[in-house]
DNA sequence: CGAGCGATTGAAAAGACTCAACCACCGTGG
DNA sequence: CCACGGTGGTTGAGTCTTTTCAATCGCTCG
């Protein structure tokens, strides 16, 4: 199933938790008893962690690499919902819903994953009550952004939405945005053909360039006001 | 500001806790404790709770009556992101997020809403633990609502998901939908008109009726089909 | 009774998608 | 080493969906 290769040696000592978005708070001891409760593995570039419809089984945390997260509709077509990134974690809403996953995770890039068993995790959230006002925050903040996403989709153009997207690529890829069109596309929630064009104009227009399959962003703000946020 | 009315008459006792999302399972003491920290108004329809922008003061709890939470675009529309209910909570996201309110929430009819004030609110998610792990669920759950919401926006047609809308609607009016052509409009995301053109095609092939400014649904099934979920 | 808002309808324009063809690059196998 | 096939990127043309604009209607409320 996963093209996977556990690693042994790996461990939360010397993983950059204060970067973590939900670990960050914790003391040593509490990021030691975290390190034993943990398996690692590496896997390659579009890789997929967990699917959805499947039943969850852990949380698992980027410790590098590049992760999507998306929703398949009825005709396969799939509808990016978030880039996630070294030092954030994947899986917690679903987890936390008593649910099987809604979205599936995969790889854009070769990634070292680690897994906490589903138990583990509960049962440490029940250990380190700051743990769970992480949580809180976290959620709070990912709906936040889905409400943001919403209103974009509804009253914007495709062209508006990429300009948007393409900002937080750049800041995700830091200034230097390799994501095939087909991805964007799925992530914008348009065609593909589509993203090209606007993509060629945003050149044409020196807003961005091109080189192979590597975007550059040359005005920043020129497509915050295009984003117009 | 708010056009409201005190009432003093409203304890948490004779409210239905047990339907209530967040509270149900609060036994006597903590319900009569939630109690003596609340007040309670009464709220003519189109009164705004809160407003997007301005700092987050209180939680909000509906006693009856219908809430719709909003977001507003830059040219002044609306999308309506979510219609709540008796048992609900407002302003949970907002909250824990630390900062100002992102959404508007907005009285749909007449309602009486209990506010208890953020610190207390705070104290009291301390104070109980089951709390936090409802608050988790909660917003878990309603990731998982939007995170569907932007998959069927980019992915189906007005049409479609108007449908959708109309059985979530059907639910929440308790099979007599009530609501302005403009509302459900912002809440599907399209233009009032293309919603008025749909929803007489709908009666036109028997899927709703429509009296006055009510819309009943006749084949809640031929409707789950075209909204294809 | 008149103003005004919400609902409705028609026609035209804009935006986005689909389909089809073609290109460019890359890795493979002969 | 080169021909081949495949994948991802690009472009053009036509079509469909959705929006916009404008006009009309009907009802309610002062």
């Amino acid at each position: 199933m996963i093209d996977h290769l556990e690693i042994k040696n790996t461990t939360c000592l010397n993983c950059n938790i204060q970067e973590n978005e939900l670990f960050r708070t914790l003391n040593y001891a509490q990021i030691n008893h975290l390190n034993n409760t943990k398996t690692c593995v590496v896997l390659k570039k579009k890789n997929i962690i967990f699917n959805e419809g499947s039943a969850v089984t852990s949380a698992y945390c980027i410790r590098t690499g590049k992760i999507k997260l998306y929703s398949t509709g009825i005709d396969g077509k799939k509808q990016i919902i978030q880039i996630l990134k070294k030092g954030n974690v994947i899986g917690l809403t679903d987890l936390l819903k008593q649910n099987n996953h809604e979205l599936t995770a995969e790889t854009l890039e070769d990634s070292i994953i680690c897994r906490i068993d589903k138990t583990s995790f509960l049962k440490l959230l029940n250990s380190m009550p700051v743990l769970k006002d992480n949580v809180a925050s976290l959620l709070s903040n990912e709906i936040s952004i889905l409400t943001k996403e919403i209103t974009n989709i509804t009253q914007r153009s495709v062209r508006q939405r990429l300009a948007y997207i393409i900002l937080i690529l750049n800041d995700i890829y830091e200034n230097k945005i390799t994501m095939s069109r087909q991805d964007i596309a799925d992530y914008v929630g348009a065609s593909t053909e589509n993203i090209i064009r606007e993509l060629s104009s945003f050149k044409k227009e020196n807003l961005i360039q091109i080189e192979r399959n590597i975007i550059l962003v040359k005005s920043q703000n020129k497509l915050k006001i295009i984003a117009s946020y």
